[in-house]
DNA sequence: GTGAAAGCGCTAACAG
DNA sequence: CTGTTAGCGCTTTCAC
């Protein structure tokens, strides 16, 4: 029995067809479907239109796991899915993953999730690794000391990081990453341009490369605009609790008009603060987030905030992995995207 | 020169070892290497020993393709990934992915995400099912008329899917859902323990089943109580704004003192009716939502909210999957998990 | 218990 | 432009 003769009804076969089938139906050899799939140009055109033809009719597709094998690649990018932090704001994951999604489709990869293991952060990327699961890594979180970056590079494995390796001078593999400073210029001067001059800024701890960087975008817009910002500093956890109690501190003592905060998490402390205060988001005291999550855009009084362009960083990651993944000469080893303002009622 | 020759200090060798370079290493044949993977109780001890040490040397790991294309398996979950819909608090999904995502680790499967075709919702599962990419599907939209469910098991295609099949009592495939009434039924009931009498709530429109659902535990946990609802209910849009506007309505016509809402997304718009009128949440007027969303976490005022178990959901859809593919007898068609109730300030 | 042979479905390399 | 040959690395028979 021909193996196209187990198709049944609408269903899809038993076993679905291979290429033997459609090589056998259409009276060409196996090789010769193989290229009207990979290398249409090679096959003259009545030839391509009965082989496409005959492809269609069987519902063929080529097996995965042979092509795989055969070539080397698995068309899979993995990522390590780890979970947005209970208590935070910040669900720019979520965005971020269905940008690269997206992105991956549009040539021909999809994205392969994998968790995180606390102890060793390494172990998950090692076993795809040697087990050629996947064709290159996403590595988002790379903060200060992370080793995966680093340890991806010795072992040369492919990868394109979502994030400046900010503490690494060494490092020498393709980024993408968004401008936060510019997006705090941006946040800062929008204040600026509604007459506010007292613009307090409440950020993360000193350690944080990223949470610096945000800030001097602040520090930056008020002394171009002749603004101090001398007292209109906090630097706190980010957590709602002590956004709220940083914004109690200022209005205290340096009495501004308007908050710049480095999430959208501690803004909604200073929302808290100003609540408890019956001052008004927006006409008492301007707010302005960072990353525009769900939060900034549904409460109430919706919150200004600062929107990563995660699309594009997607497509700049996807554009990257290609480059990489065929040894064209690399041109940029790093993408800079600049975020965008989300103005809402808060400022 | 032998394959395991090629390695290169620290880092992967250029092309990984096979299974023909560990026999070789270990003196044993390839067969015995591949049982002391897959079948380790058919060695002898030592054997078995020597052989894993050999394995650990090279930083050996199967080929996955290779395995996958022996095996006519791919150890991966196919799951379409839509995006959380922006300007709504809902991030279940997030939050239901890891949950996958960790569940899945633990018994050898990965997650494959792909995009959604909004034109055509079948053929991003076509084209993997075809390619033989995933072993199964993991179906979340079995919304009213989602043709996926009723297509996939058309095909044969192994799937299990979060949700119940509502509309249709033709469909024979597993299932696992939250109870969506109890959710209410909790919620409603610890309003009244309150001492609250006068509970409005607000829902979806009526060709929502999965609203229905949770407006039935209202229903009938008021009724329980002895409690009117006449008057009390509301169906609107999962918008805040309409949840605002809702409340603004009930407010002025049956005056409730607490609010059961289908989702964080309209308990938002309560609050802001609250906000607006000055009136405190918690204290003046209590506000429940669904789905403890970071905007219940994160809002100012904790917003108390029905918590899906989606960790085991996810642990449930596995074990669903596994005796799927593993063609044991089915013993279950649907589990129905309870939620629990996350009690903030805003109750 | 262990080893030899076969082949999953595909594509790279070459011959015609 | 099309066909033939070989083999990717693994696991499933089946001998020993």
């Amino acid at each position: 029995m021909a193996r196209s003769d187990q198709r049944n009804g609408g269903q899809l076969p038993v076993t679905p067809p291979t290429l033997a089938d459609v090589a056998e139906r259409a009276g060409v050899s196996r090789q010769t479907v193989s290229n009207a799939v990979n290398n249409p140009d090679l096959l003259r055109p009545d030839t391509l239109e009965r082989v496409r033809q005959t492809i269609a009719e069987l519902g063929y597709s080529p097996n995965r796991a042979a092509r795989n094998l055969r070539t080397r690649t698995s068309s899979l990018i993995g990522l390590r899915f780890a979970p947005a932090q209970e208590g935070t704001a910040n669900a720019a994951m979520d965005r971020f993953v269905h940008s690269l999604v997206e992105a991956s489709e549009e040539v021909g990869y999809h994205v392969l999730l994998f968790p995180g293991d606390d102890e060793d952060p390494v172990v998950g990327y090692d076993n795809l690794l040697r087990s050629t699961a996947v064709d290159a890594f996403v590595v988002t979180d790379t903060y200060l000391g992370n080793p995966q970056a680093a340890w991806l590079s010795q072992q040369r494995a492919p990868f394109v990081a979502f994030g400046r390796p900010w503490d690494d001078d060494e490092a020498r593999h393709p980024w993408v990453d968004v401008d936060g400073a510019a997006g705090i210029r941006l946040a800062t001067q929008h204040l600026i341009d509604r007459g506010h001059t007292r613009i307090a800024w409440i950020g993360w701890r000193k350690d944080s490369p990223i949470g610096e960087d945000r800030r001097s975008g602040w520090t930056q817009t008020m002394h171009d605009n002749g603004l101090s910002t001398t007292g209109l500093a906090s630097r706190v956890e980010d957590v709602v609790h002590s956004g709220a109690e940083a914004a109690a501190v200022l209005l205290d003592s340096a009495r501004p008009t308007a908050f710049v905060c480095a999430s959208d998490t501690l803004a909604m402390g200073v929302l808290h603060t100003l609540w408890i205060r019956q001052l008004a988001p927006g006409t008492d005291v301007a707010v302005v987030g960072f990353d525009d999550s769900q939060v900034a855009q549904v409460f109430p009084v919706g919150l200004t905030s600062v929107r990563q362009p995660l699309e594009d960083v997607a497509v700049e990651i996807v554009k990257a992995l290609r480059a990489l993944l065929s040894h064209q000469p690399v041109t940029e080893r790093g993408v800079l995207l600049e975020p965008t303002l989300a103005i809402r009622e808060s400022s």
